[in-house]
DNA sequence: ATTCATTTGTGATTTGCATCACGGGCACAA
DNA sequence: TTGTGCCCGTGATGCAAATCACAAATGAAT
């Protein structure tokens, strides 16, 4: 079995802990051996590029463990991250099941260890399983839904520290919040939370000095600690 | 059967000329009958709206006449419009197979005949036939495939301008092309058109009558003619 | 410890465009 | 006709943020 890169396949996911977890859990025993069949597993290095933006699909990737950013460049280099990718997401799949290229790049930030299915073991899949494609289906609007939210912190922002305000506070939506105050641990750097949001690496650093100052977060090494969830939202709808 | 804003039922959905068209043409015999069977049409005024965002998903409506403008909004009333849908398209998809609320608001720019789906009926209807829920997966592909292209407009362009250029190419892409000239029928207004690349009424105008002056389009009436695609296309590129 | 690369912090400068303000055109109704 | 809305056009103004240009810090590698 070929894998891009030549990485080497490390198990046939089997014990992948993640495994297709979110998308395929619950699905009925043959249908699950099916799906084993057709899925190859690789580890993939900080930096490795599991698709680029334009490639015609060639399947999906599920993530076992690892962070992988997904963006879009325009021709002079300007790069928008649409999300970064946590274990237990499908990678590629609204390409795969359309059919077309691939709209993004998915590039590894954090190792990473990655399912794959070719599209066409996919698709047959697919058709044999009706009720796997109902959770594909299910899985693309969630999809959906997280790239509105993305073109809404963009979108109707009317200054940078709101887009800022707006991106910590979806960042933090997936954290444990005790009292106001939620810690997140930011591994991206402000040039790409820059690119997330649509402004400059400089802006990002003064807006979040300016956010320190003003006691609106606190910053302990790689953790960002939110103090304010409120006064965050206060920015937001200022 | 009742029907949002108790607007009159036209028909159950028989002549309509575009039906289920792009989603559901070619399926069985059976399960097109089935899907008559839970399909109710309904006319709409201009200024109705289909359903709002943040309301929990009711179903589907797939747009038989007419056009449907998706916008989202901020809280100070910015809006964002995120396309405007033609007929053959199918509304609230995203939202009524993730059964969480919808995410955008339709509202109705031109009188609309659109057949509605309730949201399980739906589900079931996909359940008991795979190969539609295949066919709902590959739709959720492609309006994900449109938002990501809005996103490159919005959030990769340096310039009011370069936006407008970006726009003015999308939306030609679906007209016919002769000769490197395009004729579109514009039937947004700036205010529209601004809210579609984020920026405000005013500049559009000022744009567009620069690009006029530069003779990259040529107004006549409500139509507009790009009188050269390639220059358009330098200022997406500069 | 010393290199080297990456990331972060900050000042100075400049400009694009949002915003405000207003006038004029056009449609449609009373 | 005269209103009443809704678009469109345009000038003046101010500010937020991109950009440029370094310097300081951090951290990885040898």
């Amino acid at each position: 079995m070929r894998t891009p890169y030549g990485l080497e396949i490390i198990e046939n996911c089997v014990a992948c802990p993640h495994r297709e977890e979110r998308l395929f859990c619950n699905l009925p025993e043959p249908a699950v051996k099916a799906l084993a069949a057709i899925t190859s597993s690789a580890a993939y290095p900080k930096g490795a590029t599991l698709f680029v933006e334009g490639q015609p699909a060639r399947g999906v990737f599920i993530l076992c463990n690892g962070r992988v950013k997904l963006s879009t460049s325009s021709a002079d280099g300007k790069t928008l991250i649409l999300r970064i990718s946590e274990p237990g997401e499908v990678l590629g799949l609204p390409a795969t099941v359309t059919g077309k290229s691939y709209e993004l790049t998915a590039d590894i930030i954090e190792p990473a260890q990655a399912n794959f299915i070719a599209r066409n073991d996919f698709l047959n899949f697919l058709r044999e399983n009706g009720d796997a494609a109902l959770r594909v289906a299910q899985q693309l609007g969630e999809t959906y839904h997280l790239a509105i939210s993305e073109m809404r912190t963009i979108g109707l922002s009317h200054s940078a520290s709101e887009k800022l305000a707006r991106f910590l506070l979806e960042w933090s939506a997936s954290c444990p919040e005790e009292k106001g105050q939620v810690r997140i641990k930011m591994t991206l750097t402000h040039e790409e939370i820059a690119q997330m949001i649509g402004s400059s690496r400089e802006t990002v650093t003064r807006l979040l000095a300016d956010f320190r100052r003003k006691q609106l977060v606190q910053v302990v090494g790689s953790t960002l600690i939110l103090r304010s969830k409120a006064d965050l939202e206060a920015i937001v709808n200022r």
